[in-house]
DNA sequence: ATGGCGGCTCGCAGCCGA
């Protein structure tokens, strides 16, 4: 089984690719953030035609995640229970016995902004939703945007990124706090190309620079890392044609 | 590397992302 996750930065633009993509690697299911679409504008055509079903949650202009999937969605559940956030940010569904959550971790802006706050709510939120989550499901996995690189090796410059939004000790802290849960960064579990990241700023020719940060990741539980045979970033994904500024990352688990 | 990109909107400039 291969699970995905991708941050399209608009899916009405990002259609072609995803379909690309869709067909290029055959996952069994892709989370998708940013999708920007309000639930009627979801291209819900399209994507049953490529053999997709979808569950989404989506706003205009901002936000937006979906799940796509070859096989059924069950137990499909829209943001954090107990929480009135008016963004749409998290959606969960149970495909083949696995609870698979799509994260769209807030950015932060800055570590003096009041998003930044926000950013440290919703994960405590976040963090107690995963708790009840993995008492119920010990085949978990969280995928997403989670805007926190959480290594040195993560970023291209940790001395330029020390303290900023994204690569603060905090925010690390937070992302150690979701593996102290019982959760593992699939990514690890394989040797990796030094330098690999999952994001690069459309500025500054960031991507020929690979002046990125690996910020999208694919966490998940002792049962399912047991089960993983490889974990990637589709690192090509961010060389095409009108690029979303993410690159996939995917993992294979034998199931 | 932070102006510099690219997506969005009752657009024609400003907000947001990371």
């Amino acid at each position: 089984m291969k699970i995905a996750t991708w941050n399209v930065n608009s899916l009405k633009v990002r259609l072609p690719q995803v379909l690309d993509f869709l067909a290029a690697q055959k996952p069994d299911v892709l989370c998708l953030q940013e999708t920007k679409l309000e639930d009627a504008n979801f291209p819900v055509g399209d994507l049953t035609a490529a053999g997709y079903q979808a569950a989404f949650s989506g706003q205009k202009t901002y936000n937006g995640v979906a799940i796509l999937s070859r096989s059924a969605l069950a137990e499909v559940a829209r943001g954090i229970d107990g929480y009135d956030d008016p963004q749409r940010r998290v959606i969960a569904a149970t495909i083949s016995g696995i609870r698979v959550i799509c994260v769209y971790i807030p950015n932060g802006e800055s570590v003096e902004s009041a998003k930044y706050v926000y950013k440290f709510d919703w994960l405590r939120r976040l963090h107690s939703c995963l708790k009840e989550e993995l008492a119920r499901f010990p085949r978990l996995a969280l995928l997403g945007d989670y805007n926190i690189a959480p290594q040195d090796r993560d970023v291209h410059d940790p001395k330029f990124w020390a303290g900023k939004v994204l690569f603060s000790e905090p925010e690390k802290a937070a992302f150690n706090d979701m593996v102290a849960l019982g959760l593992q960064d699939s990514f690890r579990l394989f040797e990796q190309p030094e330098k690999s990241f999952s994001w690069w700023d459309y500025r500054m020719n960031g991507f020929k620079r690979n002046l990125g940060l690996r910020i999208d990741h694919i966490l998940v539980t002792a049962e399912l890392a047991k089960a993983c045979k490889g974990c990637t970033i589709v690192r090509d994904m961010r060389a095409k044609e009108r690029p979303s500024d993410h690159a996939p990352v995917m993992a294979e688990i034998e199931i």
